[in-house]
DNA sequence: ATTTGTAACGAAAACGTTTTCGAATTAGGA
DNA sequence: TCCTAATTCGAAAACGTTTTCGTTACAAAT
């Protein structure tokens, strides 16, 4: 059960391993004669092209690498199929890892992907991700970088986002208009640039609406899931400040503070009004439906291999190439949570 | 900007490449001394191992490809989650792509992963497969193969599944215990042998509590989702046929039928009771809870990888392997969709 | 003094492609 | 018939590793 190689076609043929090569890609040099005779030959031996072999004249493996927090993630995965589309349409493959939103991993992660010679790195950066060197050394060995969703600002690379900012500034101008004066904001964590627009945006909406702000009503969330919203809403619940409206960073911890409230009696819209970030599945078949933000994260997948693709052609055409960023607009998904009284 | 190779270090130090390659590689046959100035000089030029070109001598890539029907649902994203935790914790990478569904679209990637010399496949197949010649190419090519979830019996390899026939059992049986005489059957595709067990399980626990089979209750999906359920949901009511519970195939599924019942003013549980299957994120939060089957997504990912680590030592120590079939345990989830009235 | 053993290293082949460049053959034109 | 041009092919180098096997040098043992 020896592999089929070029050698052994040529040898079946009596020609040599170049025509073989040439014959199969495509080259003009070869005569139509043989070319038929080697791919008819090469199906029949059930020959499968060596990649790694090519890859070593061509330095090119058609395969890129995807870096996300948690692959698992509604989002994420929306992105990752997003990806995989694109690829799989252009030829390529591709490899996902998940940093579980730490430095260290991401920072391992680049390195085995480098040492895979992967023609692109995709990569929505961990939580505490503070150091950008890693980044740098992707750009160093000349693999195409691409920064989606959680990104720097501080490292030159094409980028994928949304418009954090517009999208919790709808949200927040959503509920004032829908009647709310004191709005809680459940906000993520400090550093990702993500988390400090999407708190710019809340801020400026008040702002504009004349509603004070006030950082009382601002609680951190360090994980975005069910448990946290519900243990950090009920904290704040007992602190007996007044509110009518929560603008919550992620549908998740949205679902936990609903939970709170509703075991405390708070009436949806009702009393309180609530919008998510996500649009995640099934919050449309939640009681009462969840208001929320659009994330569309098959298009960013998609986009981000547009983008690489675009510098992959550059590249190879040796043109200067100007890094794109493209933001996906923001979109309002209305429903139940944060309806109006009538 | 040229990459570091071997060559390079050699050079600077002196020393040849094979003794170079010895120290990176803890061969025992180098001083340590030498072993130290390899080490510290390959830090400090940034020097990154080449896969592509270790593969050609070693014939291992320590990647493993993976393919499912849709990368983004929510039960295979957590099987990836377990594939590449496992697998990071290894030393692999993974290659991670989707068949739409498609037996040709199978074909064609199992193609693309035998070119990157994959060290091995994990399939769950697509509902329409019913040739098999791609899965044996994967075992011709000397690539080890793992089955998961939706598998062939047909293709021997290893495999990892949940027990379809006794979850679906269980369900039935809960709900028959829970009151239910007459209980329509939300079932899959006619290939599978997924749906082939389930339909089985249902079937099983009618007769074991003496209730007949009646084919008219069972509705056969195309696409596991809410508009489908909803929509063979609406046409099952208007046969005007009686019915007092619901085994879906799917949780997907058993949403959209729970909002055909709600719109024809049946409440649940009370009139009709309901079991899903999976366990989706957020099927806890709908109002009323949704009873359904724990599918471990996570854990068959992990056991995936363990399957394939066993099989691979085999092959390298060279002894003789038997084929694996692991059966994850099948658990009920009660929740507010079935209960009982009291 | 001779043999044996061991530690440390290097030469070189091999893996399977791609691609350049030159050679050979053929056809065409004068 | 001869020259030129076009067509078709092959030799060979190169990509960056791993690994076998041989060589050298020196220590230890007899």
């Amino acid at each position: 059960m020896e592999k089929i190689t070029l050698n052994e076609i040529a040898k079946e043929l009596k020609i040599s391993i170049s025509t073989v090569s040439k014959a199969l890609n495509g080259y003009s040099d070869v005569s139509l004669l043989t070319k038929e005779k080697v791919l008819s030959l090469s199906k029949k031996l059930n020959f499968i092209p060596n990649r790694q072999a090519a890859y070593l004249r061509t330095k090119k493996t058609k395969v890129i690498g995807v870096i996300l927090p948690y692959i698992n993630n509604f989002f994420f995965s929306d992105v990752i199929k997003g990806i995989v589309s694109s690829a799989d349409q252009n030829e390529y493959l591709v490899i996902n890892v998940q940093s579980n939103e730490s430095y260290e991993n991401e920072k391992k992660l680049i390195e085995k992907l480098l040492q895979q010679n992967v023609d692109g790195i995709f990569i929505s950066l961990a939580k505490d991700t503070y150091k950008l060197d890693h980044l740098e050394k992707v750009k160093n060995s000349n693999t195409i970088l691409v920064q989606f969703d959680k990104i720097s600002k501080l490292v030159k690379s094409s980028k994928v986002v949304i418009d954090d900012f517009k999208s919790a500034y709808l949200a927040t101008d959503h509920l004032i208009k829908n009647g709310c004066k004191n709005i809680v904001h459940l906000r993520g964590p400090l550093l990702p640039q993500i988390s400090i627009d999407r708190f710019l945006g809340y801020k400026k909406a008040l702002e504009d609406n004349k509603i004070p702000f006030d950082s009382e009503k601002v609680i951190l969330l360090d994980k975005m899931n069910d448990k946290e919203g519900y243990r950090l809403m009920n904290q704040f619940i007992s602190k007996k400040i007044k509110f009518d409206g929560i603008f919550s960073i992620s549908d998740y911890a949205a679902i936990g503070a609903v939970e709170s409230l509703k075991s405390n009696n708070f009436n949806i819209p009702e009393d309180i009004k609530v919008v998510g970030f996500g649009n995640w599945l099934l919050t449309e078949k939640l009681t009462p439906s969840l208001t929320t933000i659009e994330q569309p994260g098959v298009l960013i997948g998609e986009k981000c291999f547009e983008l690489f693709i675009k510098e992959m052609n550059a590249k190879s055409k040796n043109i200067e190439f100007e890094y794109i960023k493209e933001v996906v607009p923001a979109k309002l998904i209305k429903r139940r949570s944060s309806k109006k009284k009538i």
